[in-house]
Parts: C-alpha cells; sequence; structure tokens
DNA sequence: TGAAGGTATGTCAATTCTGACATATTATTC
DNA sequence: GAATAATATGTCAGAATTGACATACCTTCA
C-alpha cells in the first residue's frame, strides 16, 4: 500500500496492516492459508498449462466444477488435503509444491531511507 | 532388498516390488502417501525436538493424544491437512515442510552393470 | 444485443475426518 | 518383575469436507 495512503487512512482512524492482522490470525493460522492460496495458484496454473477445463479437471479426480472453482479460489471450505491430491493427479511436479510450501517473499518498493 | 532373496521370492510365487505396486497405486497416490509420511516424520520429529509428549503435543492443537499418535504413524485416517496444521502450530519451519513434499530420492545399492 | 462457453457462488446430503474414550502395548525405573 | 510413564490401537458420535446440482456471473463473438 501507499505510503501516504496508509498515513491518511490511520489518521482517519482505520487500522492498516495485512489481512492477518485484520482478521486476528495467529502467526500458524496465517501460515496455514497462504499455503492453500499458494497450493490454489499452483493447481490453477497447472490445469491452465495443460489446456484443461475445469470440468475437465473435475472428472480427471472425480469432483464436479464447482469444487475445482472453489478450489482455485482458495475457498475455506476446501482442505489442503484436496488442493494436494489434486495438483498431484495433474502431476504437478512435487518441486512445485515444495515450493508452495516456503514463505512467500515479497518484493517491496523501494523508498528513501528516512 | 537383496537381489538373492528377491530372486528366491519371486521363485516361491511372491511378487516382489514397491509398497505402491503391492497395493495397487498409481504414481500419484504413492506420491501422496509418501507425502504423508514425510509430514508424518517432520511432525514428529518437531515434537521431539521440542521435548513436548504426544498428549502436551494434543493439548497445544486441541486434540488428543490417541490422534496425535495417529499422525505420526501415518495412519490413514489421518489427512495430510491435519498433519500439516499441527506442523505449523509446533512452529516448524516452512523450509522444513517443503522439504518434506521433495521426492525421497534413495540411495541405491551399487551393482555390477549387466 | 444475445447466445455460447467458461467460471463463480450458494446449498445440502453423503462421505470422510476428528476428538475422545477405553484399552493395549511398549519402554523405563526401581 | 511390578509399577509407572509414554505411545499405540480400536471404536464411534459429532464435526468438517466433499461432490453434485442449480444458478449467477463474466467474456467473446457474431
Amino acid at each position: 500500500m501507499h505510503k501516504t495512503r496508509k498515513a491518511r487512512l490511520e489518521a482517519d482512524g482505520w487500522k492498516v496492516g495485512t489481512a492477518a492482522e485484520f482478521l486476528g490470525l495467529s502467526a500458524e493460522e496465517a501460515a496455514y492459508v497462504e499455503i492453500k492460496l499458494s497450493l490454489a495458484r499452483v493447481l490453477k496454473t497447472q490445469r491452465v498449462r495443460r489446456k484443461l477445463l475445469q470440468s475437465e479437471l473435475a472428472k480427471l479426480i472425480g469432483s464436479s466444477q464447482s469444487r475445482v472453482a472453489k478450489m482455485e479460489s482458495g475457498d475455506p471450505s476446501v482442505s489442503a488435503d484436496l488442493l494436494l491430491r489434486s495438483a498431484l493427479a495433474l502431476g504437478t511436479p512435487r518441486a512445485l509444491l515444495a515450493r508452495a510450501m516456503r514463505a512467500t517473499t515479497r518484493r517491496l518498493p523501494r523508498v528513501r531511507s528516512a
């Protein structure tokens, strides 16, 4: 978020921070959802890469289009388990799954030092 | 397995191969159980490293000693999801979880070429 | 504009997972 | 070897996840 925008919002009484802070998640909970979201992205990337429709992937894993949509959108009703099994069914290299477990390091914008 | 033993068993009518072959698992299914077993080992290692009893870890994650035992033994009634959440609750570094996803490379015995 | 193809969202019965309990097995210590 | 501590195994009711269906929401293209 832009620094000035952050300052302005806070001046107006808003708390500004991470999604985890906002939702009151502990560090582990935050890591857990982060990992699920990562797996969701991997799944979608792999499906698209193999040029499959959600409905085709669904058939492949014995599920339904709607559940695949939920998987890819990181819907909380989807377990990491299902994401994992689905990614494997797509033939996702395990190295990619490993990457999904690693903490996301975000490249921060370079700012003038104070 | 020893080569001669393999030959002898096969002569006696046994099929000898990987657990996956024996159980008739597909490659993905095999990878899935391998990953779960890996996570199970990580979990146990981390718990022991923190000098916790199974019952203490259970309390920490709001579960029971018996379920923790099942987790650590790779019981099929335990989802990868629970293993993951429990490992995170123990403060397991995500890099370790990443390692657990990677394929296990087994050091093979050196044999005379045919 | 609207029809078609693809994806998203809401709901729910059925399946699967989970915590809890009882009990068994395996160390460890005296 | 018996008491104690820790872990393992079996079972099951309750909770969570899942596939399926209906339907809504985009895009694209004619």
